[in-house]
DNA sequence: GTAGGGTTAG
């Protein structure tokens, strides 16, 4: 029966007298929490009423309504399997709640269950079942539970197929998800999130952007959900614009910023080059959990701010709060990126001895990242001897090669090429490096030698690119790129600015350029590196006092390094270069890597 | 007779 909200309802409802039994009193009473919820049980034990349905059933409903704990997940499971002939309702309700709260493997198995009891599924038990398929990344059971669903005429319910749109953008099938997408009658804001969050969560950040253009055309109002997922595209891409337009639409309509949200403005703002922004975030959220504390710190160790991230780290210390392996990883990268190598070995002691954390690759691939790039080899190669048992991956190869690379160590950066060849042969990365650095020392028979391996394994390497905004267009080159429409100005700038460099002492590095071509032609090459192109319609189009931000797909170069710096001195101009790796802030000849990058 | 669903951060 339903009440009207009237004066009389109070009365209505004291005047009626109760109808449950006693027992069913007590347990109203005990309400959604565990222990005294026990105690009306053990009442219903005694009393001999234990096999009676529809007390168990609001027992069950209660208990699992209390605090998610795995004691309330355990006793959950007991009390369902003490049941004698479960209905569709007791099943309809473990389900969604082992769904809802993390167990996943129970929800599918209690579905099977259901099934085999004979009882049809409601759109309530898909969404919950393809829910916890999604969780597990269940892609076989969850597409014949997809098939099952349509059976069951389900194909049109706007819940099972958002969740079903989860499911198959959490198994990369995107497509599917799209069509499935497409197809909801009425799209809600919660199904638009699910797009644009399954977009975003498989690195195609661009196509979220779009479809959170469309939800717009669509008249949909975003709410804080879609934010954090286009938040996250922002720092994908580095589109500064956009996210700033995010954090201007939060305040204009007065959006509260919780803690997820303002960690992704965290995130993103220093994503996008702009730490003190970040902070700002940070220091006015009222309620910060550990996530944000290393969103924080890490945004830091990606500016070189190493010491910031120590001084952070030491206050969330006094705050309370448990630093987690993610938090190490950030502080140990900071580390690693500003040459603090005390400050490393402490932190990674540290991990082990007071908070009890295994480390993991990440951590080690950060210790020998931080001790190879201060010129600690023989350290370094004694991290993987004893710590890692010999045992490195492919990454801690590619941290040692950068840093014999920076050292000119030709022995070890051959061994450890040839190991990064020997783990990931169809990466193609590693041949470029291994073929750069033969060339360098004049092997031109081996660089002959890994140019042809590529080409039989049928490898491309990987096609670098540059970005700038400008008045909120960005203006992508690749190397030696003629496509934009300013193309010969570009080029006649940039001539210029080299000249005027090389003239302040500027040494082009040819060791950078494709290993294929003549010295003088290798020169030509490394000029039209894309973020040399960037950085010169960055220039010339832009006013003097505009800090000019690049974005690299790929790690910055050591000439365009070297080249920045001076160009930077020459145009007295503030650059700012944000690579795969970290940021590289140049500013009077000098980058704040301090050349550790 | 009973309650229950899909989206988000390092």
């Amino acid at each position: 029966m339903k009440l009207s909200p009237s004066p009389a309802r109070g009365i209505v409802a004291a005047a009626r007298p109760s109808t449950h039994s006693p027992t069913y009193e007590a347990l109203l009473r005990a309400g959604p929490r565990l222990r005294p919820l026990q105690q009306v049980h053990a009442r219903i034990v005694v009393v001999g009423l234990h096999r009676t349905r529809s007390l168990l059933t609001k027992l069950l409903t209660l208990a699992l309504s209390s605090s998610s704990s795995a004691s309330v997940a355990a006793y959950a499971r007991a009390l369902f399997l003490s049941v004698p002939d479960p209905d569709a309702f007791l099943f309809s309700s473990f389900i969604a709640a082992a769904a809802r709260s993390g167990r996943p493997a129970d929800a599918i198995s209690f579905y099977r269950r259901m099934s085999a009891a004979g009882f049809a599924p409601s759109n309530y038990t898909f969404t919950s079942v393809v829910k916890a398929c999604a969780d597990l990344a269940a892609s076989r059971t969850g597409r014949v539970v997809h098939s099952r669903s349509l059976v069951e005429g389900f194909e049109s319910d706007g819940f099972v197929q958002t969740a079903l749109v989860v499911f198959y953008a959490k198994s990369a099938n995107l497509h599917i998800a799209r069509k499935l997408f497409d197809r909801i009658p009425k799209r809600t804001v919660v199904a638009w999130n699910a797009m644009i969050a399954g977009y975003e969560q498989n690195g195609l950040a661009e196509e979220a952007v779009v479809t959170f253009r469309k939800m717009q055309e669509a008249g949909e109002e975003p709410d804080s959900t879609t934010l954090v997922s286009l938040l996250s595209a922002c720092s994908h891409i580095g589109t500064f614009n956009l996210g700033q337009w995010v954090n201007d639409y939060i305040e204009h309509k007065g959006l509260k910023v919780n803690v997820v949200l303002g960690t992704s403005l965290i995130h993103m703002y220093a994503r996008c080059g702009h730490v003190e922004k970040a902070r700002k975030v940070f220091d006015e959220m009222p309620e910060r959990n550990i996530v944000t504390w290393t969103a924080m710190m890490s945004g830091y160790g990606m500016h070189g701010h190493g010491q910031q991230a120590i001084e952070l780290f030491q206050q969330m210390r006094l705050s309370g709060l448990l630093p987690n392996d993610v938090t190490f990883v950030a502080i140990l990268s900071a580390c690693a990126h500003a040459g603090l190598i005390c400050e490393g070995r402490e932190a990674f002691v540290s991990m082990k001895l007071d908070y009890g954390l295994v480390p993991r690759v990440e951590h080690q691939a950060c210790m020998v990242d931080m001790l190879s790039r201060a010129g600690l080899l023989d350290e370094a190669m004694r991290f993987i001897r004893i710590d890692m048992e010999g045992k490195a991956s492919a990454e801690v190869w590619t941290a040692i090669l950068g840093a014999c690379k920076m050292h000119k160590n030709l022995r070890l950066a051959t061994m450890a090429a040839e190991q990064l060849l020997a783990i990931e042969p169809e990466n193609p990365a590693h041949y470029v490096l291994l073929s750069n650095i033969y060339a360098s020392v004049g092997r031109m028979d081996q660089v002959e030698k890994i140019r042809n391996l590529m080409i039989d394994r049928q490898l491309m390497k990987q096609i670098g690119y540059s970005s700038i905004e400008i008045d909120e267009v960005s203006h992508v080159f690749r190397m030696g790129d003629a496509s934009h429409r300013q193309t010969m100005e570009i080029y006649r700038y940039l001539d210029g600015l080299m000249d005027k460099i090389k003239e302040a002492g500027y040494l082009p590095e040819t060791g950078s350029a494709l290993h294929e071509l003549e010295e003088e032609e290798r020169e030509v090459a490394l000029r039209f590196h894309s973020e040399k192109l960037a950085v010169a319609f960055g220039i010339m189009t832009t006013s003097q006092s505009t800090i000019i931000k690049i974005f690299k797909n790929l790690r910055m170069c050591g000439d365009c390094h070297s080249a920045f710096k001076f160009i930077s001195l020459v145009s007295r101009r503030a650059i700012v270069v944000r690579d795969n790796r970290r940021f590289h802030h140049f500013e009077q000849g000098l980058c704040s890597c301090q050349d550790y990058w």
